[in-house]
DNA sequence: CTCATTATGAACCAATCAGTCCATAAATGT
DNA sequence: ACATTTATGGACTGATTGGTTCATAATGAG
């Protein structure tokens, strides 16, 4: 197979690429141009091999997860605290706080512009917040096993309760709160664990 | 005073249907033409009353501010419970899911889109939280006074919680979370106050 | 070598973008 | 009635929007 000539750019990068200009700027306000700038490819490439913008847009979004996901899982069973994972969770977004550019989640970002719109973004960022969810609910199995936590907390709903935590925590670092009052919140947060 | 033609519509109403396009779609994707469009002004008139295009959102978002800000105030001094009025608070935000325009709170909406670029916005975005935090705090003092919420609680900090709790849920609603889930993650956030 | 297939760059498109300008209409104070 | 001031609509701008088309270049399979 392999017919024709090879592809002169690497996909992946372009895609991170993609994916971080929208990260940064939201869907509506980066241009097709802005995507070839960052990516470096030319208009016919991007047409090709990423489709229109929306196109590229669900595909960045699909890849981000897959990114957050998997970072998210390699941090949870590389650390031996459930109680942990999730205190370095909150202290990362925290720590964004002050920095200039402060892009946030793309998650976030996507479900506040584009979800209340477009019912197949929405269901895309639902899909990924359910990843997230899912992932903390096992953080929080961990961390009753450990007797890190409460052990009589009902590890779903909690599991929601932080990801909509995290989720108002980043608008606070959008709106550009202090780290004092972040970390004010963060420990309250935490503190519904006990 | 009071020289030359006299304006020919009611600039508040104007204002108001410029708020409305912004809040519903952003400020990328609302074009100048959507603004004529919703608010029937001519272009000139436009331009003439509110200055351009970033100039007349700043306008949209004050104005939001000051009739959110009114309106929680009145329903503050309304109610008799504290408590009452922050669980209405929430009840309202949950209300929105399911609705097939989900518009949100444009302060938490122009937080996600806007403010970690521009920190003019971001300045004004933090402005209209404080107050609406200023208010939680007095419905909270309150509840204190009337015994309906745990005295120990130290007040300023859990607004901050609660607004940041609030933006959580605003999320979780623009993703398309279903009504149950919203519930719950509202009830467990009412629950620190206990 | 040749053919089929794909990648690429440049030209091109109509539509829309935010914004300006100006001639005209309308109202008020004198 | 007149002069001044403001409101208004429409024409117009150059730049940018997302997207298409096509000729050409490059490659692998036979």
């Amino acid at each position: 197979m392999a017919l024709g000539r090879p592809r002169q750019f690497d996909q992946d990068k372009s895609l991170n690429a993609a994916m971080l200009q929208f990260w940064r700027h939201g869907y509506a306000s980066t241009s097709m141009q802005d995507l070839l700038n960052c990516t470096g490819l030319s208009k016919s490439s991007l047409y090709q091999s990423f489709g229109n913008k929306s196109t590229l847009f669900s595909s960045c979004l699909v890849h981000y997860q897959d990114r957050l996901i998997a970072d998210l899982e390699q941090q949870l069973s590389s650390k031996l605290s459930g109680l942990q994972f999730i205190e370095d969770l909150l202290d990362a977004v925290i720590a964004e706080a002050g920095s200039a550019h402060r892009k946030g989640c793309l998650l976030v970002n996507t479900a506040n512009e584009l979800a209340g719109l477009d019912p197949h973004v929405a269901g895309a960022v639902d899909l990924g917040f359910g990843k997230i969810r899912k992932i903390i609910a096992r953080a929080l199995n961990k961390a009753q096993q450990n007797g890190e936590i409460c052990c009589e907390i009902d590890v779903d709903p909690m599991a929601d309760f932080i990801v909509s935590g995290i989720s108002g925590l980043r608008t606070m670092v959008k709106s550009g709160a202090s780290q004092d009052r972040l970390k004010r919140v963060s420990a309250m947060l935490l503190n519904t664990l006990k």
